[in-house]
DNA sequence: GCGCATTTTGAGAATGATTCCCATTTAGGT
DNA sequence: ACCTAAATGGGAATCATTCTCAAAATGCGC
């Protein structure tokens, strides 16, 4: 985990009146390693022992910070990786077999595309845009027979 | 609701070796009237009292055979809408605030030079794309202050 | 039209991911 | 070290969703 991702870290979770516990940061080294978007139970399994209750409150309380965001894929689990800010800009491949989910980028020039529209649509519409949100769905490599 | 529409539903449910019952038919063209992805407590609210049994089954049924499909926005409430080839091909307006679900659609310029990355994903991660999937979060009309 | 076999329906129970509770432990500031 | 406030963790509670099963509806052959 790099030095700066854990100042900055410790730097969200003050103001919004949260400690950076050991558990916490341990959570957030966790995520940065994966590189993927893990569940509750990935993450319990990476860290040897967390209590459930614990996973559950301290990844609600980094995402209310703004540290974690929440990702739904398609099975009835949650997952969590890093805010966007703090990794890079990135989408997801949903596997519609096993509900894995992994990370890709795309190129700057369709990202500014998809930008442009999206300032469109207020205009349109009357909704305030604040992040766009691509998943490419299909079968992953593991799941393709 | 289109007669195709019927027809098309009726169709594929024949498929699924399911039958067209009058609820299901009532859920299609709720479906097809509201243009946006509906909860289950909506899609009740708008039948006039089908009981919430028969209308997780019976979207459960529609979904299996192709007819209808399950929308994963932010809240903890699934939405569902028509099959993208019953209606038009289209992307959503998520609200973060109020979890409400609006249909977009974007210029066709933009929509192929999705659909051209998404065919170099599989050379590059071994991932199979079927479809794809893009969301714009934000604030709704609604819910601006 | 009539009964039979099969499917669908609906009310409530069961499931399971997630959230809440609270007594105990831990940590920060003085 | 002390004291206060926050964090922890085990388990209970919540709640959307799924399952169960007896009753009702449907389609089909006669």
């Amino acid at each position: 985990m790099t030095t700066e991702l854990d100042a900055t870290a410790a730097a969200r979770l003050r103001d919004a009146d949260q400690r950076y516990t050991t558990s916490r940061r341990q959570i957030v080294g966790i995520l940065a390693e994966a590189g993927r978007p893990l569940t509750i139970a990935e993450v319990q399994a990476a860290s040897g022992g967390l209590p459930q209750s614990s996973a559950y409150r301290n990844l609600a309380v980094l995402e209310q910070a703004g540290v974690v965001r929440r990702v739904l894929a398609t099975d009835e689990f949650a997952r969590f990786e890093l805010a966007e800010d703090l990794t890079e800009h990135h989408h997801h491949l949903v596997c519609t077999r096993c509900g894995s989910v992994l990370d890709f980028t795309m190129s700057s020039a369709l990202e500014e595309a998809l930008e442009r529209t999206a300032r469109t649509v207020r205009a349109r519409t009357g909704f305030t845009v604040q992040a766009h949100r691509l998943d490419l769905t299909g079968v992953c490599a593991d799941c393709a027979d």
